[in-house]
RNA sequence: GCCGGGGUGGCCGAGCGGCCUAAGGCGACGGGCUUGAGACCCGUUGUCCCCCCUGGGGACGCGCGGGUUCGAAUCCCGCCCCCGGCGCCA
Protein backbone atom coordinates (compact mmCIF):
# COMPACT_ATOMS: atom_id res chain seq x y z
CA UNK A 1 0.00 0.00 0.00
CA UNK A 2 1.67 3.41 -1.03
CA UNK A 3 1.35 5.96 1.65
CA UNK A 4 1.61 9.32 1.06
CA UNK A 5 4.25 11.00 3.59
CA UNK A 6 2.43 13.58 5.14
CA UNK A 7 -0.77 11.19 6.04
CA UNK A 8 1.69 8.75 7.60
CA UNK A 9 2.95 10.86 9.58
CA UNK A 10 -0.33 12.58 10.83
CA UNK A 11 -1.39 9.33 12.15
CA UNK A 12 1.45 7.68 13.80
CA UNK A 13 2.83 11.10 15.31
CA UNK A 14 0.96 13.73 14.81
CA UNK A 15 3.25 15.77 17.28
CA UNK A 16 6.24 15.52 15.06
CA UNK A 17 3.88 16.48 12.21
CA UNK A 18 2.84 19.90 13.96
CA UNK A 19 6.55 20.43 14.50
CA UNK A 20 6.70 20.45 10.76
CA UNK A 21 3.97 22.62 10.15
CA UNK A 22 5.44 25.38 13.06
CA UNK A 23 8.48 25.60 11.61
CA UNK A 24 6.83 27.22 8.12
CA UNK A 25 5.02 29.66 10.78
CA UNK A 26 1.52 28.07 9.81
CA UNK A 27 -0.78 27.43 12.60
CA UNK A 28 -0.33 23.35 13.48
CA UNK A 29 -3.61 23.60 14.92
CA UNK A 30 -4.76 22.46 11.51
CA UNK A 31 -3.02 18.66 12.77
CA UNK A 32 -5.57 18.43 15.10
CA UNK A 33 -8.64 19.06 13.10
CA UNK A 34 -7.62 16.73 10.44
CA UNK A 35 -6.49 14.08 12.44
CA UNK A 36 -10.13 13.84 14.48
CA UNK A 37 -11.76 13.90 10.73
CA UNK A 38 -9.42 11.22 9.77
CA UNK A 39 -10.55 8.98 12.64
CA UNK A 40 -14.39 9.75 12.24
CA UNK A 41 -13.47 8.84 8.33
CA UNK A 42 -12.05 5.45 9.63
CA UNK A 43 -14.63 4.85 11.78
CA UNK A 44 -17.50 5.79 9.15
CA UNK A 45 -16.25 3.72 6.53
CA UNK A 46 -16.03 0.71 8.77
CA UNK A 47 -19.85 0.79 10.15
CA UNK A 48 -21.17 1.31 6.21
CA UNK A 49 -19.20 -1.45 4.90
CA UNK A 50 -20.66 -3.92 7.40
CA UNK A 51 -24.03 -2.75 6.30
CA UNK A 52 -23.14 -2.95 2.69
CA UNK A 53 -22.10 -6.52 3.32
CA UNK A 54 -25.09 -7.21 5.15
CA UNK A 55 -27.46 -5.97 2.72
CA UNK A 56 -25.11 -7.80 -0.12
CA UNK A 57 -25.79 -10.78 1.35
CA UNK A 58 -29.60 -10.39 1.12
CA UNK A 59 -28.90 -8.63 -2.26
CA UNK A 60 -27.35 -12.42 -3.47
CA UNK A 61 -30.31 -14.67 -1.46
CA UNK A 62 -32.66 -12.83 -3.79
CA UNK A 63 -32.49 -14.45 -6.95
CA UNK A 64 -32.54 -18.12 -5.07
CA UNK A 65 -35.47 -17.69 -2.91
CA UNK A 66 -37.58 -20.31 -3.14
CA UNK A 67 -41.07 -18.82 -3.17
CA UNK A 68 -42.50 -14.91 -3.99
CA UNK A 69 -43.30 -14.49 -1.30
CA UNK A 70 -39.44 -14.91 0.48
CA UNK A 71 -38.67 -12.62 -2.17
CA UNK A 72 -40.30 -9.74 -0.84
CA UNK A 73 -39.59 -9.95 2.53
CA UNK A 74 -35.48 -9.88 1.78
CA UNK A 75 -36.92 -6.86 -0.50
CA UNK A 76 -38.24 -5.52 2.37
CA UNK A 77 -34.99 -6.20 4.82
CA UNK A 78 -32.74 -4.95 1.59
CA UNK A 79 -34.47 -1.72 1.56
CA UNK A 80 -34.78 -1.08 5.69
CA UNK A 81 -30.68 -1.82 5.27
CA UNK A 82 -30.84 1.08 2.55
CA UNK A 83 -32.24 3.56 4.66
CA UNK A 84 -30.12 3.06 7.31
CA UNK A 85 -27.17 3.27 4.87
CA UNK A 86 -28.54 6.62 3.23
CA UNK A 87 -28.08 8.47 6.37
CA UNK A 88 -24.67 7.01 7.10
CA UNK A 89 -23.36 7.56 3.43
CA UNK A 90 -24.85 11.25 4.04
CA UNK A 91 -22.27 12.02 6.98
CA UNK A 92 -19.56 9.89 5.39
CA UNK A 93 -19.49 11.93 2.44
CA UNK A 94 -19.74 15.37 3.95
CA UNK A 95 -16.51 13.85 6.21
CA UNK A 96 -14.98 12.72 3.11
CA UNK A 97 -14.70 16.12 1.07
CA UNK A 98 -14.08 17.64 4.60
CA UNK A 99 -11.12 15.43 4.92
CA UNK A 100 -10.04 15.62 1.48
CA UNK A 101 -9.96 19.69 1.45
CA UNK A 102 -8.03 19.36 5.07
CA UNK A 103 -5.83 16.90 3.24
CA UNK A 104 -4.89 18.82 0.68
CA UNK A 105 -4.34 22.10 2.49
CA UNK A 106 -1.45 20.47 4.47
CA UNK A 107 1.97 21.33 3.22
CA UNK A 108 4.84 19.44 3.19
CA UNK A 109 7.41 18.29 5.65
CA UNK A 110 10.01 19.95 6.14
CA UNK A 111 13.88 19.13 5.30
CA UNK A 112 16.49 19.17 8.62
CA UNK A 113 18.71 21.00 6.55
CA UNK A 114 16.42 23.48 5.81
CA UNK A 115 16.76 26.75 8.22
CA UNK A 116 14.41 27.11 10.74
CA UNK A 117 12.76 30.74 10.51
CA UNK A 118 11.07 33.68 8.09
CA UNK A 119 12.60 34.93 4.97
CA UNK A 120 15.44 36.60 6.94
CA UNK A 121 16.92 32.90 8.25
CA UNK A 122 17.46 32.37 4.76
CA UNK A 123 20.98 31.60 4.55
CA UNK A 124 23.28 31.92 1.32
CA UNK A 125 25.84 29.01 1.10
CA UNK A 126 27.88 29.83 -1.85
CA UNK A 127 29.16 32.46 -3.86
CA UNK A 128 30.42 32.66 -7.25
CA UNK A 129 31.57 35.24 -9.97
CA UNK A 130 33.38 39.09 -9.60
CA UNK A 131 30.51 41.23 -8.93
CA UNK A 132 30.89 44.46 -10.71
CA UNK A 133 29.78 46.95 -7.34
CA UNK A 134 29.46 50.55 -7.91
CA UNK A 135 31.16 52.72 -5.08
CA UNK A 136 28.01 54.16 -3.69
CA UNK A 137 26.92 50.38 -3.13
CA UNK A 138 30.21 49.31 -1.14
CA UNK A 139 28.64 49.14 2.52
CA UNK A 140 25.24 47.28 1.22
CA UNK A 141 27.01 44.61 -0.84
CA UNK A 142 29.11 43.81 2.07
CA UNK A 143 26.29 43.64 4.34
CA UNK A 144 25.28 40.89 1.56
CA UNK A 145 28.32 38.87 1.56
CA UNK A 146 30.59 39.16 4.93
CA UNK A 147 27.60 39.18 7.33
CA UNK A 148 27.18 35.43 6.21
CA UNK A 149 30.85 34.90 6.30
CA UNK A 150 31.96 34.96 2.82
CA UNK A 151 34.48 37.12 1.59
CA UNK A 152 33.88 37.65 -1.97
CA UNK A 153 35.81 39.21 -4.55
CA UNK A 154 34.60 42.21 -6.42
CA UNK A 155 35.49 45.11 -9.12
CA UNK A 156 34.91 48.17 -7.53
CA UNK A 157 33.40 50.41 -10.41
CA UNK A 158 33.10 54.68 -9.97
CA UNK A 159 30.08 54.76 -12.61
CA UNK A 160 26.89 54.21 -11.80
CA UNK A 161 25.30 51.29 -14.29
CA UNK A 162 21.83 52.43 -15.43
CA UNK A 163 19.07 50.31 -14.01
CA UNK A 164 17.66 47.45 -16.63
CA UNK A 165 14.20 49.15 -16.68
CA UNK A 166 15.87 52.89 -18.72
CA UNK A 167 18.38 50.53 -20.17
CA UNK A 168 15.48 48.75 -21.91
CA UNK A 169 13.30 51.46 -22.48
CA UNK A 170 15.81 55.00 -22.63
CA UNK A 171 19.24 53.69 -23.38
CA UNK A 172 18.78 50.84 -25.94
CA UNK A 173 14.98 51.57 -27.25
CA UNK A 174 14.11 47.94 -27.12
CA UNK A 175 11.26 47.78 -24.94
CA UNK A 176 7.87 49.65 -23.94
CA UNK A 177 6.06 48.76 -21.10
CA UNK A 178 4.30 52.03 -21.45
CA UNK A 179 2.52 51.10 -24.44
CA UNK A 180 1.71 47.68 -23.30
CA UNK A 181 0.28 48.98 -19.90
CA UNK A 182 -2.04 50.84 -21.92
CA UNK A 183 -3.16 47.53 -23.89
CA UNK A 184 -2.98 44.82 -21.60
CA UNK A 185 -2.00 46.81 -17.97
CA UNK A 186 1.16 46.81 -15.76
CA UNK A 187 3.63 44.37 -15.95
CA UNK A 188 2.85 43.66 -19.39
CA UNK A 189 5.66 44.42 -22.15
CA UNK A 190 6.70 44.57 -25.70
CA UNK A 191 10.29 43.98 -26.55
CA UNK A 192 11.95 44.50 -29.78
CA UNK A 193 14.45 43.26 -32.23
CA UNK A 194 17.96 43.01 -30.99
CA UNK A 195 16.06 42.11 -27.02
CA UNK A 196 13.29 39.31 -28.46
CA UNK A 197 16.57 37.69 -30.53
CA UNK A 198 17.94 37.63 -26.79
CA UNK A 199 15.36 36.48 -25.41
CA UNK A 200 15.25 33.19 -28.22
CA UNK A 201 19.06 32.58 -27.76
CA UNK A 202 19.04 32.32 -23.76
CA UNK A 203 16.22 29.58 -23.99
CA UNK A 204 17.67 27.87 -26.92
CA UNK A 205 21.43 27.80 -24.97
CA UNK A 206 19.29 26.38 -21.79
CA UNK A 207 17.98 23.47 -24.07
CA UNK A 208 21.08 23.09 -25.84
CA UNK A 209 22.56 22.72 -22.03
CA UNK A 210 20.06 20.20 -20.82
CA UNK A 211 19.33 18.09 -23.12
CA UNK A 212 23.21 17.80 -23.58
CA UNK A 213 22.87 16.49 -20.63
CA UNK A 214 20.53 13.51 -21.32
CA UNK A 215 16.84 15.76 -20.10
CA UNK A 216 14.19 14.73 -22.40
CA UNK A 217 12.59 17.88 -24.16
CA UNK A 218 9.39 18.60 -23.92
CA UNK A 219 6.83 21.25 -25.12
CA UNK A 220 3.77 20.90 -22.81
CA UNK A 221 0.24 22.27 -22.81
CA UNK A 222 0.08 25.74 -21.59
CA UNK A 223 -3.84 25.25 -19.66
CA UNK A 224 -4.64 22.79 -17.25
CA UNK A 225 -7.99 21.27 -16.00
CA UNK A 226 -8.75 22.73 -12.35
CA UNK A 227 -7.63 19.22 -10.73
CA UNK A 228 -4.16 19.04 -12.07
CA UNK A 229 -3.90 22.12 -11.43
CA UNK A 230 -4.48 22.18 -7.80
CA UNK A 231 -1.88 18.97 -7.98
CA UNK A 232 0.79 20.83 -8.08
CA UNK A 233 0.08 24.12 -6.27
CA UNK A 234 -1.29 24.69 -2.95
CA UNK A 235 -4.79 27.20 -3.00
CA UNK A 236 -2.84 30.40 -2.03
CA UNK A 237 -0.86 29.81 -5.29
CA UNK A 238 -3.58 29.20 -6.64
CA UNK A 239 -5.51 32.52 -6.24
CA UNK A 240 -2.04 34.99 -6.05
CA UNK A 241 -0.75 33.53 -9.47
CA UNK A 242 -3.26 31.59 -11.99
CA UNK A 243 -5.20 32.76 -14.46
CA UNK A 244 -8.93 30.88 -15.58
CA UNK A 245 -10.03 30.95 -18.89
CA UNK A 246 -13.87 32.25 -18.75
CA UNK A 247 -16.15 30.02 -19.23
CA UNK A 248 -13.51 26.68 -19.20
CA UNK A 249 -12.26 24.54 -16.88
CA UNK A 250 -8.68 25.31 -17.96
CA UNK A 251 -5.93 27.38 -15.95
CA UNK A 252 -3.16 28.59 -17.62
CA UNK A 253 0.34 27.19 -16.54
CA UNK A 254 2.64 29.47 -14.19
CA UNK A 255 5.26 27.27 -14.93
CA UNK A 256 6.29 24.16 -17.55
CA UNK A 257 6.43 22.55 -13.84
CA UNK A 258 2.67 22.14 -13.87
CA UNK A 259 2.24 20.65 -16.60
CA UNK A 260 5.57 18.49 -16.70
CA UNK A 261 4.20 16.87 -13.37
CA UNK A 262 0.92 16.14 -15.03
CA UNK A 263 2.71 14.32 -17.66
CA UNK A 264 2.26 11.09 -15.70
CA UNK A 265 -1.38 12.16 -13.93
CA UNK A 266 -3.10 9.16 -12.44
CA UNK A 267 -0.25 6.49 -13.79
CA UNK A 268 2.40 4.21 -12.28
CA UNK A 269 6.14 4.25 -12.89
CA UNK A 270 8.28 1.50 -12.57
CA UNK A 271 11.67 2.08 -10.73
CA UNK A 272 14.15 0.71 -13.30
CA UNK A 273 12.96 3.85 -15.51
CA UNK A 274 13.51 6.14 -12.84
CA UNK A 275 14.81 8.76 -12.70
CA UNK A 276 12.90 10.28 -15.58
CA UNK A 277 14.58 13.76 -16.08
CA UNK A 278 12.59 16.45 -18.48
CA UNK A 279 13.55 19.96 -20.28
CA UNK A 280 10.35 21.94 -20.61
CA UNK A 281 10.15 25.20 -22.63
CA UNK A 282 6.79 27.57 -22.35
CA UNK A 283 5.64 30.46 -21.57
CA UNK A 284 4.87 31.34 -18.17
CA UNK A 285 1.77 33.26 -17.08
CA UNK A 286 1.19 34.60 -13.42
CA UNK A 287 -1.07 37.15 -11.68
CA UNK A 288 1.30 38.40 -8.95
CA UNK A 289 -1.91 39.16 -6.87
CA UNK A 290 0.23 39.11 -3.92
CA UNK A 291 3.23 41.41 -5.12
CA UNK A 292 1.64 44.63 -4.93
CA UNK A 293 3.65 47.36 -6.07
CA UNK A 294 6.79 45.58 -5.34
CA UNK A 295 9.41 45.53 -9.09
CA UNK A 296 6.50 47.26 -11.09
CA UNK A 297 8.87 49.23 -13.32
CA UNK A 298 10.56 46.96 -15.77
CA UNK A 299 10.11 43.16 -16.70
CA UNK A 300 11.93 41.97 -13.42
CA UNK A 301 7.91 40.88 -12.44
CA UNK A 302 5.93 40.21 -14.86
CA UNK A 303 2.54 38.73 -15.96
CA UNK A 304 4.39 36.64 -19.09
CA UNK A 305 7.50 35.26 -19.83
CA UNK A 306 9.35 32.40 -21.60
CA UNK A 307 10.99 29.40 -19.11
CA UNK A 308 13.06 26.56 -19.42
CA UNK A 309 12.63 24.43 -16.96
CA UNK A 310 13.84 21.23 -15.57
CA UNK A 311 11.73 18.45 -14.26
CA UNK A 312 12.89 15.34 -12.43
CA UNK A 313 10.27 12.18 -11.41
CA UNK A 314 12.71 10.36 -8.79
CA UNK A 315 13.00 7.45 -6.55
CA UNK A 316 12.46 8.81 -3.09
CA UNK A 317 15.95 7.39 -1.92
CA UNK A 318 17.17 9.85 -4.97
CA UNK A 319 15.56 12.76 -4.63
CA UNK A 320 17.68 14.74 -2.19
CA UNK A 321 21.00 13.84 -5.01
CA UNK A 322 19.11 15.25 -7.58
CA UNK A 323 17.91 18.14 -5.59
CA UNK A 324 21.61 19.28 -6.08
CA UNK A 325 22.08 17.74 -9.24
CA UNK A 326 19.63 19.91 -10.79
CA UNK A 327 21.06 23.23 -8.61
CA UNK A 328 23.86 22.94 -10.15
CA UNK A 329 22.91 22.56 -13.53
CA UNK A 330 21.69 26.08 -13.08
CA UNK A 331 24.97 26.94 -11.45
CA UNK A 332 26.71 25.85 -14.75
CA UNK A 333 24.67 27.83 -16.97
CA UNK A 334 24.67 31.24 -15.23
CA UNK A 335 28.83 30.96 -14.79
CA UNK A 336 29.08 29.98 -18.45
CA UNK A 337 26.83 33.11 -19.00
CA UNK A 338 28.93 34.88 -16.75
CA UNK A 339 26.49 36.31 -14.01
CA UNK A 340 28.06 36.34 -10.53
CA UNK A 341 25.91 34.68 -8.27
CA UNK A 342 25.04 33.62 -4.87
CA UNK A 343 23.21 30.22 -3.72
CA UNK A 344 21.02 30.49 -0.99
CA UNK A 345 18.87 27.87 1.18
CA UNK A 346 15.32 29.14 1.26
CA UNK A 347 14.40 29.04 5.25
CA UNK A 348 11.38 27.20 6.49
CA UNK A 349 9.25 29.62 6.82
CA UNK A 350 9.38 31.00 3.11
CA UNK A 351 9.07 27.69 1.18
CA UNK A 352 6.30 27.02 -0.67
CA UNK A 353 3.76 24.39 0.44
CA UNK A 354 4.76 21.70 -2.24
CA UNK A 355 8.77 22.00 -1.76
CA UNK A 356 10.70 20.38 1.63
CA UNK A 357 13.90 22.56 0.51
CA UNK A 358 14.60 24.58 -1.70
CA UNK A 359 17.54 26.77 -3.14
CA UNK A 360 17.28 30.22 -5.04
CA UNK A 361 20.20 31.41 -7.08
CA UNK A 362 20.73 35.09 -6.97
CA UNK A 363 21.87 37.22 -9.42
CA UNK A 364 24.34 40.40 -8.31
CA UNK A 365 22.57 43.46 -10.00
CA UNK A 366 25.20 46.03 -10.04
CA UNK A 367 22.56 49.24 -10.61
CA UNK A 368 20.20 47.53 -7.66
CA UNK A 369 23.20 47.25 -5.55
CA UNK A 370 21.16 43.67 -4.43
CA UNK A 371 21.40 40.07 -5.72
CA UNK A 372 18.19 38.99 -6.81
CA UNK A 373 16.53 35.43 -7.61
CA UNK A 374 17.04 34.24 -11.49
CA UNK A 375 16.18 30.44 -10.37
CA UNK A 376 14.53 28.54 -7.50
CA UNK A 377 14.98 24.68 -7.29
CA UNK A 378 12.49 22.74 -4.62
CA UNK A 379 12.54 19.33 -3.73
CA UNK A 380 8.92 18.18 -3.47
CA UNK A 381 9.53 14.55 -2.59
CA UNK A 382 5.68 12.85 -2.50
CA UNK A 383 3.74 16.20 -1.78
CA UNK A 384 2.59 16.65 -5.61
CA UNK A 385 2.88 12.84 -6.66
CA UNK A 386 0.45 11.96 -4.00
CA UNK A 387 -2.07 15.20 -5.40
CA UNK A 388 -1.47 13.66 -8.97
CA UNK A 389 -1.94 10.10 -7.85
CA UNK A 390 1.89 9.31 -9.65
CA UNK A 391 3.06 6.34 -7.79
CA UNK A 392 6.57 4.36 -8.37
CA UNK A 393 6.13 0.27 -8.26
CA UNK A 394 9.36 -1.55 -6.86
CA UNK A 395 10.42 -4.61 -9.41
CA UNK A 396 11.35 -6.49 -6.58
CA UNK A 397 8.32 -7.48 -4.46
CA UNK A 398 5.79 -5.07 -7.04
CA UNK A 399 5.65 -2.63 -4.08
CA UNK A 400 4.15 0.73 -4.41
CA UNK A 401 5.35 3.82 -3.34
CA UNK A 402 4.72 7.51 -4.53
CA UNK A 403 7.32 8.94 -6.84
CA UNK A 404 9.13 12.07 -5.37
CA UNK A 405 9.58 15.33 -8.31
CA UNK A 406 11.75 17.85 -8.35
CA UNK A 407 11.56 21.09 -10.24
CA UNK A 408 13.96 24.00 -11.13
CA UNK A 409 14.22 26.72 -13.41
CA UNK A 410 17.05 26.47 -15.89
CA UNK A 411 16.09 30.26 -17.44
CA UNK A 412 13.63 32.07 -17.26
CA UNK A 413 13.92 34.97 -19.96
CA UNK A 414 13.39 37.99 -18.86
CA UNK A 415 14.64 37.82 -15.80
CA UNK A 416 17.77 36.83 -17.41
CA UNK A 417 18.14 39.72 -19.49
CA UNK A 418 17.92 42.25 -16.77
CA UNK A 419 20.79 40.59 -15.50
CA UNK A 420 22.34 40.78 -18.83
CA UNK A 421 21.60 43.99 -18.86
CA UNK A 422 22.91 45.17 -15.74
CA UNK A 423 26.20 43.68 -15.63
CA UNK A 424 27.35 43.66 -19.31
CA UNK A 425 26.24 47.53 -19.57
CA UNK A 426 29.67 49.35 -20.61
CA UNK A 427 29.56 53.09 -19.52
CA UNK A 428 28.31 54.25 -22.78
CA UNK A 429 25.31 52.08 -22.61
CA UNK A 430 26.73 48.98 -25.03
CA UNK A 431 25.65 45.98 -23.50
CA UNK A 432 28.08 43.10 -24.52
CA UNK A 433 26.41 39.70 -25.23
CA UNK A 434 27.43 36.79 -23.15
CA UNK A 435 29.82 34.72 -25.55
CA UNK A 436 27.98 31.39 -24.97
CA UNK A 437 24.75 32.84 -26.75
CA UNK A 438 26.47 34.10 -29.35
CA UNK A 439 26.50 30.85 -31.37
CA UNK A 440 22.65 30.67 -31.16
CA UNK A 441 22.59 34.23 -32.58
CA UNK A 442 25.03 33.49 -35.55
CA UNK A 443 22.83 31.90 -37.64
CA UNK A 444 20.36 34.84 -38.31
CA UNK A 445 20.91 37.90 -40.43
CA UNK A 446 19.60 40.49 -38.62
CA UNK A 447 20.18 39.25 -35.02
CA UNK A 448 22.73 40.75 -32.79
CA UNK A 449 26.41 39.20 -32.73
CA UNK A 450 28.83 40.52 -30.01
CA UNK A 451 26.92 43.57 -28.50
CA UNK A 452 23.69 46.02 -28.30
CA UNK A 453 24.07 49.78 -29.29
CA UNK A 454 22.34 52.18 -27.40
CA UNK A 455 19.91 53.91 -29.85
CA UNK A 456 17.69 56.43 -27.83
CA UNK A 457 13.98 55.60 -28.00
CA UNK A 458 12.35 56.27 -31.58
CA UNK A 459 15.56 55.74 -32.87
CA UNK A 460 15.89 53.58 -35.82
CA UNK A 461 17.02 50.16 -34.80
CA UNK A 462 20.18 49.12 -35.97
CA UNK A 463 22.85 50.57 -38.27
C1' G B 1 -19.37 22.68 -33.87
C1' C B 2 -22.61 18.61 -36.11
C1' C B 3 -23.49 13.19 -37.22
C1' G B 4 -21.91 8.11 -36.30
C1' G B 5 -18.80 4.43 -33.53
C1' G B 6 -16.21 3.57 -29.03
C1' G B 7 -13.77 3.94 -23.83
C1' U B 8 -13.43 -2.94 -19.30
C1' G B 9 -7.73 -4.54 -14.54
C1' G B 10 -0.12 -3.00 -16.28
C1' C B 11 -1.56 -4.51 -21.67
C1' C B 12 -4.96 -7.33 -25.18
C1' G B 13 -9.83 -8.95 -24.90
C1' A B 14 -14.93 -11.48 -23.38
C1' G B 15 -19.25 -10.12 -20.68
C1' C B 16 -24.46 -6.25 -22.25
C1' G B 17 -29.59 -6.51 -15.17
C1' G B 18 -28.56 -11.42 -10.54
C1' C B 19 -25.65 -18.46 -12.26
C1' C B 20 -22.10 -15.33 -6.05
C1' U B 21 -18.36 -9.45 -7.78
C1' A B 22 -14.73 -9.17 -14.66
C1' A B 23 -13.89 -15.39 -18.50
C1' G B 24 -9.48 -16.13 -21.36
C1' G B 25 -4.63 -14.55 -22.90
C1' C B 26 -0.05 -11.60 -22.34
C1' G B 27 3.19 -9.17 -19.04
C1' A B 28 5.14 -8.46 -14.13
C1' C B 29 6.20 -10.36 -9.19
C1' G B 30 6.81 -14.68 -5.67
C1' G B 31 7.65 -19.93 -5.28
C1' G B 32 8.64 -25.04 -7.35
C1' C B 33 11.77 -27.76 -10.96
C1' U B 34 17.06 -26.75 -12.89
C1' U B 35 24.32 -26.31 -12.01
C1' G B 36 22.20 -21.61 -14.37
C1' A B 37 18.72 -19.73 -18.01
C1' G B 38 14.56 -21.15 -20.89
C1' A B 39 10.41 -24.21 -21.14
C1' C B 40 6.96 -26.15 -17.64
C1' C B 41 3.83 -26.20 -12.92
C1' C B 42 1.52 -23.40 -8.69
C1' G B 43 0.33 -18.78 -6.55
C1' U B 44 0.01 -13.43 -6.63
C1' U B 45 -1.15 -9.06 -9.52
C1' G B 46 -6.05 -1.92 -8.19
C1' U B 47 -8.05 1.40 -3.99
C1' C B 48 -9.82 1.69 0.97
C1' C B 49 -11.42 -0.08 5.93
C1' C B 50 -11.21 -3.54 10.10
C1' C B 51 -8.96 -7.40 13.25
C1' C B 52 -6.69 -11.86 17.90
C1' C B 53 -1.87 -8.74 11.74
C1' U B 54 4.90 -13.15 8.97
C1' G B 55 -2.03 -13.97 8.62
C1' G B 56 -7.41 -13.22 8.02
C1' G B 57 -12.14 -10.65 6.92
C1' G B 58 -14.91 -6.97 4.34
C1' A B 59 -16.20 -2.75 1.18
C1' C B 60 -15.35 -0.43 -3.38
C1' G B 61 -13.57 -0.63 -8.46
C1' C B 62 -15.40 -1.74 -15.78
C1' G B 63 -13.50 6.79 -18.78
C1' C B 64 -15.58 10.65 -14.76
C1' G B 65 -20.04 12.17 -11.99
C1' G B 66 -25.15 11.40 -10.94
C1' G B 67 -29.85 8.38 -11.40
C1' U B 68 -33.31 3.83 -11.80
C1' U B 69 -33.40 -1.18 -9.02
C1' C B 70 -33.44 -5.59 -3.49
C1' G B 71 -29.37 -6.08 -7.26
C1' A B 72 -25.78 -2.20 -12.68
C1' A B 73 -19.65 -3.27 -16.45
C1' U B 74 -24.66 -4.22 -18.29
C1' C B 75 -30.55 0.47 -18.33
C1' C B 76 -31.15 6.30 -18.10
C1' C B 77 -28.96 11.53 -17.78
C1' G B 78 -24.68 15.03 -17.80
C1' C B 79 -19.43 15.65 -18.70
C1' C B 80 -14.45 14.15 -20.54
C1' C B 81 -11.46 11.59 -23.98
C1' C B 82 -10.47 8.50 -28.49
C1' C B 83 -11.68 6.88 -33.77
C1' G B 84 -14.33 7.97 -38.60
C1' G B 85 -17.16 11.57 -41.66
C1' C B 86 -18.77 16.76 -42.57
C1' G B 87 -17.85 21.91 -41.35
C1' C B 88 -14.30 25.63 -39.65
C1' C B 89 -9.20 27.02 -39.08
C1' A B 90 -2.96 28.75 -38.11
Amino acid sequence: MATWSVLALLRENPEELKRHIAKRLMDPAIVDEVLAVDIEWRRLQTEINELRHRHNVITRSIARASSEEERARLREEARELLRKLEVLEARFNEVDSRRTQLLLSLPNLVDDDVPVGDESASVPIEFWGKPRVWVGYLDQFREQTERYGFKVEYELIDWKPVGHADMLEEILGLGDTRKAGEVAGSRFYYLFEDLVWLDFALLLYAIDKLTAKGYKLVLPPYMLRYNVMAGVIDLAAFKDAIYKIEGEDLYLIATAEHSLAALYYNEELYDDELPIKLVGVSPCFRKEAGAGSRDLKGIFRVHQFHKVEQFIFSKPEDSRRLHEEIINNAKEMFQELGLPYRVVKIASGDLGAPAVKKYDLEVWMPAQGKYREMVSASNCTDWQAYRLNIKMIRRKGMIREYVHTLNSTAIASTRTITAILENYQEPDGTVIIPKVLRKYLEPFERAPKDYIKPRRKGEEART
